[in-house]
DNA sequence: ATAGGCACCTGGTGGC
DNA sequence: TGCCACCAGGTGCCTA
């Protein structure tokens, strides 16, 4: 699923559909995906105008011209696709319903969004934007990777005391939220750090390059619309291209890529997901 | 407080 | 072809 890159890339997919004009129509297929919908949700939502789109983690923030926040997270295997009249040489041209389709928003602009999950671990709310500091999911968040309070005096800080290893840490959401196992990986291996190291005992040294690399990993996958793997899917329909980049992730039994390394692409599991790296060079 | 294990779901893949 | 085990971009709750 869809970690901070591909969440970006697909808030982007939706903008152009959803900016600006209003929610006419929202079909809502079951009563839950994760979580219970929201009781009113169609109800609240129908007739609001789309006044902003924003990205908080791997969360999709709508704000909405009566004061309410729309939230929706992805999941594992949450896609968003965008069809309708907008743009019509891009989108495609006909609203087909698809297996797994849980929400279909129509806006007076001829577009609809659809979010499809098969697996159903995403989940959407809805609230008044005061209650966003508050909000069960979002308070517990840290700082965004790519923003300022994100920088290596706060690693180092919030890695000092964390006895788990570093790999676990930066999946930890409340230390700096948004990156998922691919990144993770991904950025481990730029940075020459073993995903076993113990998080606490990484020298600032070692932690300070961190901070650029996982930026720069990001910001290429951004750059690429995110990684396609199984699921992901701009809303155009169009794959991502990142995983074409990947040095680690899912490359097990490859050769590390990095120059002159002897060494050989391994997964171990950890916390009962997989880990990739290079035990040469990673230390 | 904190780290690890497991549950929540469906679908794709590879082995036999 | 079929069946089965295993795997998957996340998160939160429970337990030790």
């Amino acid at each position: 699923m869809p970690e901070l890159p591909e969440v970006e890339t697909v808030k982007a997919g939706m903008t152009p559909a959803m900016l600006n004009a209003t929610i006419v129509k929202v079909d809502q297929n079951r009563p839950n995906l994760r979580y219970p919908f929201p009781d009113d949700l169609v109800s609240r939502l129908e007739g609001q105008r789309v006044t902003q789109l924003r990205r908080r983690s791997k969360y999709i923030l709508i704000d909405l011209s009566q004061g309410d926040v729309l939230l929706l997270h992805l999941g594992m295997s949450g896609r968003v696709r965008i069809s309708g009249d907008v743009q019509s040489a891009f989108y495609s041209q006909h609203v087909q319903s698809q297996k797994h389709d849980h929400l279909v928003i129509r806006m007076d602009n001829g577009s609809h969004i659809t979010f499809n999950d098969p697996r159903r671990f995403g989940f959407v709310d809805l609230f008044e934007q005061a209650e966003e500091a508050t909000h069960r999911h979002l308070k517990k968040l840290g700082p965004e990777p790519l923003g300022n309070s994100f920088n290596d005096t706060y690693l180092i800080e919030a890695l000092a005391n964390k006895r788990a290893p570093i790999k676990s840490a930066l999946l930890d959401q409340g230390i700096v939220s948004g990156l998922g196992n691919i990144y993770v990986c991904e950025a481990l291996w730029r940075a020459k750090i073993s995903p076993k190291k113990e998080a606490a005992k990484l020298s600032p040294q070692k932690i300070k390059p961190l901070v650029p690399i996982i930026r720069e990993v990001l910001q290429e996958a951004i750059a690429a619309g995110g990684s396609s793997l199984r699921d992901h899917r701009q809303t155009n329909g169009e794959m991502g291209y990142f995983q074409h980049n990947f040095s680690v992730y899912d490359q097990e039994g490859q050769p590390c890529p990095r120059d002159a390394c002897k060494g050989k692409i391994k997964r171990i599991v950890q916390s009962g997901r997989s880990s990739f790296y290079c035990s040469y060079c990673q230390r």
